[in-house]
RNA sequence: GCCCAGGUGGUGGAAUUGGUAUACACGAGGGACUUAAAAUCCCUUGGAGGCAACUCCGUGCGGGUUCAACUCCCGCCCUGGGCACCA
């Protein structure tokens, strides 16, 4: 009989969706696990492959942790506003509310074809009011403390349809709709503060910790993590007050070591001081054109590193420097942003590649005041005969820090760092060191080395007085009897070699891009802009980059010149939004009172509905006069509402709460059922949200434990991301392309059971990759194979055969024999143990293992007529269960067949026996010089002696070490013995 | 440019974290069953040489450490992702 999966599947989505076996048990005793997906955006064009990957993933966790016992909650809802369905309204006339609806009756349609165990007693929608109403609490509880507030920002703006345009809409400068020229223009904007979350704080006696230290404790995958904290971009330094016209005008740096080395002063074309300054200035006129020419620019243009540096110098007035009240020239140029620091900077172009550019460009002056630790330099030039190529094969600098000459690049040694050592708290090690050191003239380099014991360390000699080196030439001593161990030179590698002084060197030295930053230094190509020893710089001379910055801040604060100052990349958090389709802000403006939050009791302020979606390109919210009427709450006047809605993003910044308690109309989640189900244990969703939604969704949790409203601060325990899944051809699959595949095609194709396995078999969850039609036939032979092997036992293929039919009976306690009981086991241990390390891609393979070997073992005839050895319906019964999360359906009705009444997910997930997975018999690997010779069979706990025995009687082996003499013999217990020949 | 992730057969990918490289699956080749095809089942499948036993080579490239390296170290190349005149 053929497994006919279209049929079975939809019974049992039918019986699941009757039964109650996935909702979460808010009373339970039982642990709680919460497993979540980012709930989707509805769109039009369903379900997706990669949709499928991440809810399959999460799926068989979460019911893998149910048959483990855990209370789960495993959730799903709409992030159902956004752009798309009002676009698709303002072509069409039709309301986005119905597109989405639409869209989510299609996706939940897909979900329960898929079989995916959704607790849907807990659906929730972002765009209806009894949700929306508490994404507008949030605004008022950010408002009413202070952490919401409007001012004035640019916005992308097209003339000719009105309207602001988001960023995706403005790419490359024009209107995606009309094509014309977007420019930048200022609009009063709503923001979150939460710049105010980016490092610890003390609220009311509570420690809050910040955005930037808690990544350091979260189980996130470290890209993720890193991104972040690039997004935040946090540098320390130094604001520097600079005069110019008796007027302050502060600049920001991160290198105020370099303060004496700044030769111009370069302003944002909107620094405010401009204005004021520029009355004074010869060359007015070209000012302004500067100026406004930068203003039409997009922030694209703006940013393009590709194009050459502009500014103009303002005539006829000078900046001080404070540090040594030089005047240097004033330019504005719009490299400097207004945005990030003090909009000014201090232009060092010895040190900073930009300012260098710019002063190249200009023909202002370059003074250095930071030199690398390269004192005393001498090259060593390796002339290769072939090729007659020359190049640097050392360079042997002082070490600043002991006085040593040291080989600060030899061949491959990195040319940055500045090998000191090694190893610093080991203070006898450190002796030895230095006491070969001295005896030998060696250098010791870097590579030192713990194998077990003793301690190795390998040193270089500078070679100072031979002109023919080695480059392997090295020697490896032993530091606890300080004896000389081995000596390496290779023959092929002797060069000739000569000393060329430095200002000799720069006319072949190699410029790639590799070791850029001494190469380009020494070439004077441009800035140096590492650390090294301040020079020319009254009293920071002399002193490492480090303590000249600190010293120099000292300095600055003593004379209140200057401060300490930290500057981040991230912005306030811009939430306004000229648009219809979101929630609208709880704020009124009046005209006595001014701007006035709307009432707690009044809320949710909801979106009208008797709007035109004429194709205007504006938002249809500015038309709706009767959601603009209103009272002001405060003086009871005509008001009026505020018309920008709400970033979606602010809606699924704290949907994962509202799971807790969906329906509650009190507050947005019932404190005791947060306590009960949050955070979230396991997070699943796309690598596209790295930073924006994750960062949002961890500043409204931070929010909500300052104000007491949860106890915990980050609201992912565990995060994990799905990798894109790509179109057969290797590119992004789309709809332009035509190379979309859709899930439902697959499903009725194959069943939901083999998608589901085949994404998982496909690999690693988080990696990129490519579809493949014909990989799911694997699959799908696999499930096929399953139902095989026990339904058509079951109806008859063995009928006569007398073992099999007591089995077939339901005689459970008859055992299988041991071979079986072994690889059930391994499978169980494996299968657990992949699933908790979302490892779902080995967990198949290793289930497959299984099943090949169940039908190597019934196709083997001469087992059954003789010991009655055969697979116990215990065993096959825990291999469905290990099968059940990845293929449900199949599961279930196998289940059913084998005469049970209750679903497979009502059972108990299987132990392995601990005995029964250790091996007791190895093949021992036998390798002569590393290389396998052959294997032999022992018990695990052979000993060594027994075991070198055993190795050297081998006639393979033999062969190999007759006559040789043995070195040493490697025994690695239960893996393999190593026999080291001359 | 900076930061992250990665590079293994014809393909997707395994490899207990230093210990038999290529598990599992796809594809390909051969065979069985069949009038035939599909389906199913069995065998072969990294490369080179050899009748064979077997040998040599092989995890992006070049080096190093080690008895032993896909795994660790140094230098480079390439691909993907994020950030980017961030001072």
């Amino acid at each position: 009989m053929k497994y006919n999966h279209n049929q079975i599947e939809k019974k049992w989505q039918n019986k699941w969706q009757e039964s109650e076996i996935y909702k979460a048990d808010d009373d339970s005793k039982k642990e709680k696990r919460y497993i979540l997906d980012m709930f989707p955006y509805p769109s039009g064009a369903g379900l997706h492959v990669g949709h499928v990957e991440s809810y399959t993933a999460t799926d068989i966790y979460s019911r893998y942790l149910r048959m483990k016992g855990f209370n789960v909650l495993h959730p799903q809802g709409w992030d159902a506003f956004g752009l798309p369905a009002e676009n698709y309204a303002i072509k069409t006339g039709v309301h986005p509310g119905k597109t989405t609806q639409k869209a989510i009756k299609t996706f939940k349609k897909q979900m329960s074809s898929l079989g995916l165990s959704y607790d849907w007693s807990r659906e929730i929608n972002s765009s209806k009011p009894e949700y929306y109403k508490w994404t507008q609490w949030f605004f008022l509880l950010l408002y009413n403390n202070g952490l919401a507030y409007r001012k004035k920002a640019k916005v992308n703006w097209c003339n000719s349809c009105q309207t602001v345009l988001a960023n995706e809409q403005a790419e490359g400068g024009n209107c995606e709709r009309c094509g014309s020229l977007v420019i930048q223009k200022d609009l009063e904007q709503w923001f979150f503060k939460i710049t105010d979350f980016i490092e610890d704080q003390e609220y009311k006696g509570k420690e809050i910790k910040g955005l930037l230290s808690r990544l350091d404790t979260i189980d996130w995958p470290e890209s993720t993590k890193s991104a972040q904290k690039n997004w935040i971009g946090k540098s320390v330094g130094a604001e520097v007050d600079f005069i110019i016209y008796d007027e302050k005008v502060t600049v920001f740096t991160t290198r105020p070591d370099t303060l004496f080395g700044a030769t111009y002063f370069v302003l944002s074309p909107e620094h405010p001081i401009v204005q004021d300054q520029k009355s004074k200035c010869e060359n007015q006129k070209e000012i302004d054109d500067y100026i406004e020419k930068s203003k039409k620019k997009t922030e694209f243009e703006r940013t393009d590193l590709t194009k050459e540096k502009t500014g103009v110098k303002l005539k006829g007035i000078k900046a001080i420097n404070p540090v040594n009240n030089e005047k240097i020239p004033i330019f504005i140029a719009d490299y400097v942003m207004m945005g990030y620091g003090t909009g000014a900077i201090m232009a060092v172009p010895a040190h900073d590649e930009r300012d260098y550019e710019f002063a190249k460009k200009y023909n202002l002056p370059v003074k250095e005041v930071v030199e690398p630790f390269l004192i005393d330099q001498e090259y060593k030039i390796r002339l290769d005969k072939k090729t007659e190529k020359r190049e640097v094969v050392a360079i042997v600098v002082r070490d600043p820090e002991n006085d040593n000459y040291l080989c600060l690049k030899w061949k491959t040694a990195n040319w940055k760092s500045f090998p000191t050592g090694g190893i610093d708290n080991d203070s006898k090690v450190e002796a030895a060191i230095r006491e070969i050191k001295e005896e030998t003239g060696y250098v010791n380099l870097k590579f030192i080395k713990e194998i077990s014991k003793p301690i190795y360390a390998t040193f270089f000699r500078p070679h100072k007085d031979s002109n023919v080196i080695a480059h392997f030439h090295y020697l490896l001593f032993d530091l606890e009897d300080k004896k000389k161990v081995k000596v390496k030179q290779k023959e092929k590698d002797l060069h000739e070699v000569v000393w060329v002084p430095k200002d000799e060197v720069d006319s072949f030295i190699n410029v790639g891009n590799q070791n850029l930053a001494w190469k380009r230094y020494i070439k004077g190509r441009v800035a140096y802009a590492e650390e090294g020893m301040a020079v020319n710089s009254d009293f920071l001379s002399g002193l490492k980059t480090k303590e000249a910055k600190e010293k120099m801040i000292e300095w600055l604060e003593e004379k209140k010149l200057g401060r300490k100052a930290i500057n981040y990349k991230m912005r306030d958090w811009l939430v306004s939004r000229q648009r219809y389709w979101g929630a609208p802000i709880p704020i009124i403006y009046c005209d006595v009172c001014g701007e006035v939050p709307v009432l707690e009791s009044d809320l949710p302020v909801e979106l009208p509905v008797d709007v035109d979606f004429k194709p205007t390109g504006e938002s249809p919210l500015n038309y709706s006069k009767t959601f603009h009427k209103v009272k002001c709450p405060k003086c009871g006047k005509d008001a009026r509402r505020e018309s920008d809605t709400m970033d979606t993003f602010v809606c699924s910044s704290w949907y994962y709460f509202r799971f807790a308690d969906p329906c509650n109309k009190k507050e947005f989640a019932d404190k005791k059922l947060i306590k009960k189900w949050l955070p979230i244990d396991t997070y699943v969703g796309g690598a596209e949200h790295t930073v924006l939604h994750l960062l949002y969704s961890r500043f409204f949790t931070k929010a909500l434990q300052k104000f007491g409203y949860i106890d915990f601060n980050e609201p992912f325990t565990k995060l994990r991301h799905q990798g894109i899944i790509l179109a057969e051809d290797g590119t992004k699959m789309s709809k332009s392309k035509g190379n979309v595949v859709n899930p439902d095609d697959i499903v009725k194709e194959y069943g939901a059971d083999a998608l589901r396995m085949y994404e998982m078999f496909m690999g690693p969850i988080e990696d990129m990759k490519p579809w493949n039609a014909k990989g799911i036939v694997g699959i799908k032979r696999f499930l096929d194979r399953i139902f095989d092997f026990l339904y058509e036992d079951i109806t008859g293929m063995f009928v006569d055969d007398e073992e099999r039919k007591t089995w077939l009976a339901g005689k459970e306690s008859i055992d299988s024999p041991n071979e079986i009981k072994i690889i059930i086991n391994k499978t169980i241990k494996k299968v657990t143990e992949d699933i908790n390390n979302f490892k779902f891609n080995t967990a198949i393979s290793q289930m497959m293992i299984l099943l090949n070997y169940f039908y190597t073992f019934k196709n083997d005839e001469d087992i059954f007529p003789e010991g009655g050895k055969f697979i116990s319906r215990n065993d096959f019964k825990k291999f469905l269960i290990i099968l059940s999360p990845f293929a449900p359906h199949i599961t279930e009705e196998l289940w059913e067949k084998l005469g049970h009444k209750e679903s497979i997910f009502k059972e108990k997930w299987p132990e392995y026996d601990p005995e029964l997975v250790k091996d007791e018999k190895i093949q021992l690997v036998i390798q002569v010089n590393g290389k396998l010779r052959d294997t032999v069979e022992v018990s695990v706990d052979i000993s060594e002696i027994e075991a070198k025995k055993i190795a050297q009687d081998l006639e393979k082996i033999k062969k190999w070490i007759d006559g040789k003499e043995i070195v040493k013999i490697i025994f690695v217990k239960g893996k393999l013995i190593n026999i080291v020949i001359k």
